[in-house]
DNA sequence: ATTTAAGTCCTGGTATACCATATACCAATG
DNA sequence: CATTGGTATATGGTATACCAGGACTTAAAT
């Protein structure tokens, strides 16, 4: 009888599952630096409007909190959690660490059909002309362009580590992007690291990734203050 | 009217937590890949014995879950996760990664007086007699170095994120640190590491730390079976 | 004897009841 | 009017009851 290797199989019929899907779409969507006050989470009030009962909403805060997503304050409830601005630089440390890492397992691992989707995602958006004129559009492209890199990587691991950083990097990015020529910066940046994955530099491909993740910590370092 | 000053009192009363630690301390002090069948978690068995309710149980076990450290199959139960030969290798890549960040942070953050204990943890622990002695005495003082300079980062993300990491990484480097001289390679590259942080060389630290992490990696990758 | 089907039991998933604490509001007092 | 202390209420923490789905056992049929 020949071994077939199956996959785990589909399963997430489970309610703490979907509410913790449910909940992390909407902070993400959220803009979680635009008020002053990190919104709270009522249990009650999630459980009706989820039309399910507290527990599953607990557990599934019970995890948000571990991947740090939220805080849960014992007797005063669940809050999203809004980084100060050491930690968001800490955080684009681990980020750069991370990425870097993925961009060299991408020059070893990735498809050469694969990699030519990153230069896509530059070319169908319009640099020169772009660069006075629809600052978002790149902004998306951007954020996608970071999230491209860490998935040629081929690893769940880093893809996982990455999704949790990435709630807020991506709301730290769209804010610097339009700080001190950044976007030019970045587009320059981005090329040479698209060049270096192409043409399987591993070493290049990982230290650029890594500084120009870098000079984003720097830059909050030294000019960002709408933290705290 | 004098002012008593009070500590902001103590809050942790919180039985979720109590419970997660309880837990994640037994998890890490068994030998996961030691048998055969990984370990069930049995809600009631556990609540029964820490005399709490399932509820506190099941909510830290939904943290566990999310850490990565067990992993809950819906209506069978939570089990101790024991990584695949990939899960490992993906790890190591990953530990890799930010291992290296805290050694660059290391070179640039860490105090002369801090990273000086690093060396004495290789003083203390005799080498030239040991290599053929003692070599379960250098699989702590080994775990203990790598420790060592996650928290030389003085970064708290890299520190939770590599505790993560550390359970699984601390299991396959007891077991591959007898093979292939591996004490004796990793002795080496220690030295050079803890020069080069000690000279506040950034790169050079940053690099040895990954590479020598990529050498476990290779390692496992191309002698470890006794996994799967 | 082996296989299969049915029924029971065990265990995890969910809902809910109950308790403790934090907070907001109000009243009384200066 | 302001301050303070009490009280009510809302909300999170915990326990427990109930439900549903696998797993195991047993018996029957082949």
């Amino acid at each position: 009888m020949a071994n077939v290797k199956l996959k785990p199989i589909r399963t997430e019929p489970v309610l703490k599952d979907k509410v913790y899907s449910a909940l992390k779409k909407a902070i993400m969507s959220m803009d979680i630096y635009a008020n002053e006050e990190s919104a709270r989470l009522d249990e009650r009030r999630l459980a009706e409007e989820l039309k399910v009962s507290r527990t599953p909403i607990r557990e599934a805060l019970a995890s948000l909190a571990q991947e740090g997503l939220v805080e849960i304050v014992p007797r005063k409830g669940a809050f999203v959690v809004r980084k100060r601005k050491q930690e968001i630089i800490d955080l684009i440390h681990v980020w750069a660490a991370v990425e870097s890492m993925a961009a060299r397992l991408a020059t070893e691992r990735a498809s050469d059909e694969d990699i030519s989707r990153l230069r896509d995602l530059f070319t169908t958006f319009d640099q020169s002309e772009a660069v006075h004129a629809n600052i978002d559009e790149y902004s998306d492209t951007n954020i996608a362009f970071h999230q491209a890199i860490v998935n040629l990587a081929d690893c769940e691991l880093i893809r996982d580590i990455a999704e949790g950083l990435f709630i807020h990097m991506r709301a730290i990015r769209v804010r610097t992007i339009r700080e001190r020529n950044r976007m030019e910066k970045s587009i320059i940046d981005h090329l040479r690291i698209i060049e270096a994955i192409e043409q399987r530099q591993t070493v290049v491909a990982e230290q650029l990734v890594r500084d120009h993740a870098l000079k984003l910590a720097t830059h909050v370092d030294a000019y960002v203050d709408y933290l705290d």
